[in-house]
Parts: C-alpha cells; structure tokens; sequence
RNA sequence: GUCCCCAUCGUCUAGCCUGGUCCAGGACACCGGCCUUUCACGCCGGCAGCAGGGGUUCAAAUCCCCUUGGGGACGCCA
C-alpha cells in the first residue's frame, strides 16, 4: 500500500516570507491537499545567529493570511539538535563519516590558491584517511574538528529521479566530502533537514531549485543512515526581471508577502497569480477556485524553467506585476459580495472611514455600493482612496477632474447649485428622476448632458470616471449630492 | 575553474515525453474598434515568440549534437 503522502514547508526565520518561500509553501500544501496527505510547518532556527522570533511570527501570519493550513503545531528544528548529533556518531560509527581537523584558515587559504588556478574549490581530503592514532592524537591536544561525510570515492554516482527535473546524476568524484557538523558542535543544514526528514517521515520534498544541488548529498546522508529516500520534486525558482534571484536584500518589500496583504491584494488572488508562476495545466487555465485548484493540482505541471516575477519597481501605473494586479482585479469584481466585504471593511478602517451602521441599519446600502464601484478598481485600498466619497464627506477633488471637468466650463459655477435646487425638490430621488432633470436641464441650457454629468461627477465623487452617474447619484444620496454641488462656486473662486 | 539545471511572444505559459492536425494556442501588458456622459467591465480585431548552427527524417517547436545565453551549487549559511 502506498504510504500517506507528509510534506514539509521548513523556512529558516531570517526575514519575513517573500514570493519564493511562500510559492514553495503554496506547492507543498496544494499537493498534501490533492493526495489527502499531511503538511509540517518545521521552522528551521539552527542558524541562531541571523533566526528572530519576529520573523518566525511574520513567516506564520503570512502563511495564514495566504489561507494555507499546515497539520500538527509548527515544531522547530532547533529542539532537535542532539538527535542529529546522534545520527552523526551514527556515521561515524559506520564509518560513513569522519572528523576533520582542518582549520577554517587553511581552507580559506587552499580556496583562495584554487580559486586563483582556477581550479576545482572542493576539499582536498586532507583528514579522510587519518590513521586512528593520528586522530586520537589531535583529539588528544584538543583539537577541534568538524565532521565530514564520507564520500564513496571511484567509479559510480548517486543517481535519483527528480518529479520534476527528472533523471539526475552526480559522479561520486564531484561530490566533496562535505561538513555536516561544525567545529563548535552544531550540525549543519544538510545533516539536520535529512534527520527531521527522515523522522518525519517526509514522503516529498518539494522546495526551489536552488535545493537541487544538495539532494545528491543529503540521499548519501539518507542511504548512510539507512532510511527511505523521499520523493524529490524541485520547483523552477523565481526571477526578477534582471533575472537575479529574488532577495529581501534586493527587492525589499516589494517580494514580502505583508506587502501584498497591505496593498489590498485578496489573498487568494495572490496564491492564485504565485501558484501560475512555474505552473500551468494542459489548458493554461489561469483562474481556479481553492477546490479547483487543488483538483488540478499536479506535480507534473511544474515547469522546469525559471520564470520571472515582473516586479516594476517605478512604474507609475503597475506597483507590481500587472498580471498580479489583474488577476486580483478579477477577483474583486466576481466575487461574491459577502466574501470581499471583510477585506473591505479592513481598507476603510484603515482609512478612518468605517461607519458600524454599514454592518447593521447600512449594511445593504454598503453592499449596493461596493458592487457598484468594485468593477473598475484593482485592489481593497482603492475603497479607502478612490472609492473615499462614497463613504465620507471629507475627500480630495483630484486635479485633473476639477480642471476638465469644472473649471473648463465656467458656466457650471451657477448651472451646478442651481441643479443642486432641482434635485432638493425632487420627491423621488431615483434614477429616472434625477436622469430627467439633468437631461432636461442640459437641453434648457443647449449642452451636451456630459458637461452636466462630468461636472456632477467630479463635484460629487471627486473623480473623473467612475460609475453611470446616476446610480451614483442614488448611491451617495439625495441629501449629500445636494449638499456637495452647492460646493461649486468656492472651487472657482479658489482661483 | 568544476558540477548541475534551463532556453516558445515584453511577462506568465500551452504544445515537446508519444515528430505531421502548429505558417505555434491562451492570458497579462500594449495598440485599435464597438458599447458609453466618463472610466472600467464585456465583446471584436491587431502587434509580438520556437536563442543560433548543424544533424536525423518524406516531415522538427517537438529527437540528437554543438555553440551561445541564463540560472543554481561549489560555506564550519539555510
């Protein structure tokens, strides 16, 4: 019978979580969905130095606000250290691995001389075949000593099939005998992963492709300690449009996923753009649901060749990838109501313009409104800017709307308050209502009702375009309209 | 320098394994048009790509080789 697919996303907490961790999350966790399988969230703190617990709680609330769930309490890799230690007696023991006495100079110093020749930076394998006395003697002095793995030298390689990439082999002879645990007794990444892989159970290991030069490695670790090897699947990494690897150091925040959350991306629209980068089904299918994504689902759509995340660092039109924003912009407008409310509600909040009522006496007015102008806006931010008159009666005239639109046509100093009077009157503040008496006014004046329209527009909404004007007018109401259009003759006479 | 990986429109990609149905399909972006009081949406149309060179074959985006380009690894980081 085949065993219960376990996966593991295992971050080390040195920064928040960026576009590439967090795409290696989304993979691991839609897989485990697909195969009813289990996921680990295993910090990896062994790098004590540079790991913070800020950003270990940074890397789980993103993790959450992107709605990827994980089994089992995240466990942290640090409170495992004497069992990979133990595992490295263990090679020890077997003679799978031995100590080596070098010193970090003279490494630096031999790879420093290879690098000037030009030659090969492996490890020369000075301490490999030390006599016993030889080591007893420099433990003896106290010495200390870092361990190597053992690698099998001569004819032969450690071949594996990658899901992704396929056959893969490495000669024994390019494979250095590599530390697994440092001088000062700490084990190192590539012994650690394997051992809490190789506890876990881990069935899969799917991470970057930046991991694809340690598998050879760590399956001599795995077949050293005679555990299973896993299944690998490396996933095709994450560019800029340099094509440089992605870094906090580089991009900033322009790669975390927080920055996304506050620049009102729906969070699953931003796992649904992460997961079509390297990723695609037969169809090229671009938007799915959580169910259908995890239906179509499969290890075989990765794409072996990097892709790039079109980051535009000083487009004044796309702050990131416009695909991303696009795919974000559908989401916000199809989705059904109820479910964008929240983030909604969120943006205004932030904005200072949340009114309780619009979850009680206002709340069908407050959904009505926000179907009304989510169509032409790309993330939650714009209700608390763009979509700001809507919800309050303090908000900014944008320059080039007041210059088009009002102060291009003079006339609308008095024809704008004079309107304001019409629409006061009316008894029925509808649609057809206030569309007759705008229509009939422009006729009576001999203009075009868009100079009428715009003008209201502006005056009203602060915009130069938005909704039909008139559901707009039903939308901010009879009262407001009213009272904003007799705004008109202060804005000339600011002049 | 050594090893590993990759290569289709500006970007994300389908097609490649199992050659012909591909003078290469979709999406985003861009440009035009329709709709419209505006802007979006929607719809219609356009621009744009198999890195280059050799082979194999009746036939190559698809298979093979080389070149070039890009990425990754080569740490007592993870």
């Amino acid at each position: 019978m085949q065993r219960e697919v376990i996966v593991r996303f295992a971050p080390s907490p040195t920064g928040y979580l960026h576009i590439g961790g967090a795409r290696t999350a989304i993979f691991n966790w839609l897989f485990a969905q697909k195969t009813c399988g289990k996921m680990i969230l295993r910090i990896e703190d062994t790098d004590a130095e540079r790991s913070t617990q800020e950003s270990i709680q940074g890397i789980i609330d993103s993790l959450k606000w992107l709605g990827i769930t994980w089994d089992e309490d995240p466990y942290f890799q640090s409170q495992f250290i004497n069992e990979h230690l133990a595992a490295a007696r263990k090679l020890l023991e077997s003679g799978n691995a031995y100590k080596c006495f070098c010193t970090k100079d003279e490494l630096d110093r031999k790879r420093q001389a290879a690098l000037k020749r030009k030659s090969d930076l492996r490890y020369d394998g000075t301490c490999r075949n030390l006599t016993l006395e030889a080591v007893a003697e420099k433990e003896e002095a106290g010495i200390p000593y870092t361990i190597r793995m053992k690698v099998p030298r001569g004819e032969g390689s450690v071949r594996f099939e990658d899901i992704v990439y396929k056959t893969i082999e490495y000669k024994y002879e390019d494979i250095e005998d590599f530390v697994i645990v440092r001088s000062n007794g700490q084990p190192l990444y590539l012994l650690s992963n394997a051992v809490d892989d190789i506890r876990d159970r881990i069935t899969h290991v799917i991470r970057g492709q930046d991991g694809l030069s340690n598998a050879h490695r760590q399956i001599l670790i795995y077949r050293a300690l005679g555990a299973p090897v896993p299944q690998f699947a490396h996933m095709s990494l994450t560019l800029d449009p340099q094509k440089a690897k992605i870094s906090k150091r580089k991009h900033g925040e322009l790669v975390a996923v927080h920055f996304y959350r506050e620049h009102g991306f729906l969070p699953w629209a931003f796992v649904n753009f992460l997961v079509l980068l390297g990723w695609a089904t037969p169809e090229s299918r671009e938007i799915f649901s959580r169910e259908e994504l995890i239906e179509a689902f499969s290890l075989q759509g990765i794409n072996r060749a990097n892709s790039i995340f079109d980051v535009r660092k000083d487009d004044p039109k796309y702050f990131t990838d416009p695909k991303a924003i696009s795919i974000n912009a559908h989401y916000l407008r199809t989705l059904p109501i109820e479910e964008i409310e929240p983030y909604v509600r969120v943006e205004m909040e932030k904005a200072g313009i949340w009114d309780p009522e619009y979850e009680n006496t206002k709340h069908s007015w407050f959904l009505d409104t926000i179907e009304l102008i989510r169509g032409r806006f790309h993330v939650t931010t714009d209700f608390g800017s763009r979509g700001r008159a809507y919800f309050s009666d303090d908000f900014p005239i944008e320059p080039r709307a007041l210059k088009k639109n009002i102060l291009k046509h003079p006339e609308l100093k008095k024809w704008l308050p004079m309107l304001a009077d019409r629409l006061q009157a009316l008894e029925s503040f509808s649609v057809t209502e206030t569309e007759n008496v705008i229509r009939e006014m422009a006729a009576e004046f001999g203009v075009k009702p868009g100079v009428l329209i715009n003008g209201i527009r502006t005056l009203v909404t602060g915009q130069l375009a938005g909704p039909g004007m008139f559901d707009v007018l039903i939308a901010i109401g009879q009262h407001r309209v009213v009272k904003r259009l007799r705004r008109a003759p202060a804005l000339f006479d600011k002049l």
